[in-house]
DNA sequence: TATTGGCAGTCTAGTCAGTAGAGTGCTAAT
DNA sequence: ATTAGCACTCTACTGACTAGACTGCCAATA
């Protein structure tokens, strides 16, 4: 219902007002598209735009802005993908190239988002979902000390010192190791709480004692999948983008703070496979985001969907070029996890 | 030469300056402190400070403002470490409490000085240095895949999944892991390329083929280790103190950015034990940072000094606080890293 | 009917002058 | 050595004014 030409004229205050930020006028915008009107024409199309409340004027003789409800209707119908260049695809397979555990890679993964973007990225540990034990490994430390490693099949290491007292032996570790590996390797780490249950009754006086230890260990290291964790980086480019939040960044800021707030905020937000998931400004359920937009895509690690990535900004970002780096570096974590 | 009440005038402009952030003029400085002796006495000495290049005046009818000088003969001669309060040692104990491995014992750490400073922390990964090799894992993973583990005395946990090619029994690598471990546990990190290079010629075709593969995995972590690194955390407070630093912290942000130039910063600063030292504005070689001033402090591992922990602010900061914090921080990172 | 030129009206951002207030430096008296 | 007092300076704020940017609308046009 809204003629093809006003969703053009949109579209081109979208893309001049990211590029400028500043409001846009009707004189600029014919100057610096082709139309084939005149500016007078482009008024009255403007004017339509804004009854549809997909513009906004900040004053009676300023130009125009998106609002909400306008980058909306650009990102869903107007705006192209725009394909990665050379050299962006080309940092991030450099970027992510080398085997390392789970850890590094979502680090370097996150790092590399926030820098192709300019904004603050963000990516979600693996749930524990369908993950399963690789490995586990008992080490002696000093005297008293035990070292408990747990691996998981989607490469994340974990290991917790543990407390034994004087007085245990190699034999008996190397012992508890084989019945544990028995138990458990290759189980799914929601078993794992199961399957280790009766190995200490296998044990007896203070080799039953130690091995309770261990396995409480054991166990509070899987539950550590179970806690949900998110990581940052380039927080320090809210400071740059400081104006293009409506004056403070501050309320942003304590939001992502938050690691519960974040959490909630990724886990709200619906995502499809390979699809970026997007809120705009006040569509985020949360009001210190309501200058900001969210971007959020999943990614998968040993075939099933297991968690998310993306971005927070200022609703006045580049939408084409963020969207396709949120999809290109989350298709390149899946593949990259894949292993 | 300086008189004493002149000083103390020094020490009373800087306080209050902290804590407003406004030039201090002569007459509130009398309402507030008790110097029994009127505003006119103090401009006198104010001028005598200024003469000196201690304070400095904005513009003419302005107050006074600490120079870096200023500062220096400040933290130097007038400041008396501030004990922390119960809370803040408190929360150290709390957030450092629970044997972890290396990295997140220093990220815990890092994150901790910036919560309790309210600046940007960093600290610097321990170097190499005296540790020596605790314990060594291979673990057997897909079919054709090893995953190599380093566990270093200092509680440093490594792993790279290294690619063999088909056709490798575990019994090939449990006895290269036993030849490894008697060969390097124990030993130095400094001596492990030496020690292992000798391993591959006992075993024979493929299997010397596989564990010079897998050696050379092996010295890679080490090598990790050999590289220095700097963690940070709290870059985003650097948004909340913009007007801190004389309106823009994008220089500050820059400098802080590169690796290099934080490590290239931090090895520059001699450090004592037990000693905060301290680069106060333009004392900093780097221009970016002069509006800057930088903490930093060694801690320990393993009972021999290897890195440093610190932080960066604006030259305005809370001396007497800060430097008791990193102090603090140091000193139970080195203790929690003793075991 | 869609488009256009033109014009009146509105709002911002910048400049200018004037003022109050804070603070200094100096001098003469104590 | 200290003090009171005074002249002077500079900032920050205010209100008035102006130039410029845009819009909205109307009447003319294709």
């Amino acid at each position: 219902m809204i003629p093809e030409r006003s969703l053009e004229v949109l579209r081109a205050i979208v893309q001049d007002y990211i590029a400028s930020k500043e409001p846009v006028g009707s004189k600029s915008l014919v100057e610096r598209h082709a139309f084939g009107v005149s500016a007078a024409t482009i008024r009255n199309d403007m004017a339509l735009l804004e009854d549809e409340e997909l513009i906004h004027a900040p004053h009676t003789s300023a130009g125009r802005v998106p609002t909400d409800k306008g980058y909306r209707l650009f990102v869903d119908r107007l705006s192209e993908v725009k394909p990665l260049s050379n050299s962006e695809r080309l940092a991030i397979e450099n970027f992510m190239s080398g085997s390392a555990d789970l850890d590094e890679s979502l680090n370097r993964t996150v790092r590399l988002l926030s820098q192709l973007t300019n904004q603050v990225a963000m990516v979600q540990y693996p749930t524990l979902g369908k993950s399963s034990v690789r490995h586990i490994e008992l080490i002696p430390a000093a005297d008293t000390r035990v070292l408990v490693i747990l691996i998981t099949d989607n490469g994340r290491i974990q290991q917790q010192v543990v407390e034994l007292g004087p007085g245990y032996d190699e034999k008996f570790i190397s012992e508890l190791r084989a019945k544990l590996l028995t138990a458990i390797s290759g189980q799914a780490l929601t078993a794992v709480a199961e399957k280790v249950a009766s190995v200490p009754t296998s044990f007896s006086g203070e080799q039953s004692k130690w091995s309770k230890l261990i396995i409480n260990n054991l166990i509070s290291l899987v539950d550590e999948n179970r806690q949900e964790k998110v990581i940052l980086a380039g927080t320090s480019n809210l400071a740059k983008l400081e104006q293009d939040f409506q004056g403070s960044i501050s309320p942003v800021l304590e939001a992502i703070e938050e690691q519960v707030v974040l959490l909630k905020l990724i886990s709200e937000m619906q995502t499809e496979n390979n699809v970026v998931s997007l809120r705009i400004g006040r569509e985020n359920t949360l009001q210190e985001l309501s200058s900001a937009s969210v971007l959020v895509s999943e990614y998968e690690s040993d075939g099933s969907a297991v968690a998310k990535i993306g971005l927070i900004g200022p609703t006045r970002m580049d939408y084409s070029t963020n969207i396709s780096a949120v999809r290109a570096v989350a298709r390149y974590l899946s593949k990259s996890l894949g292993n």
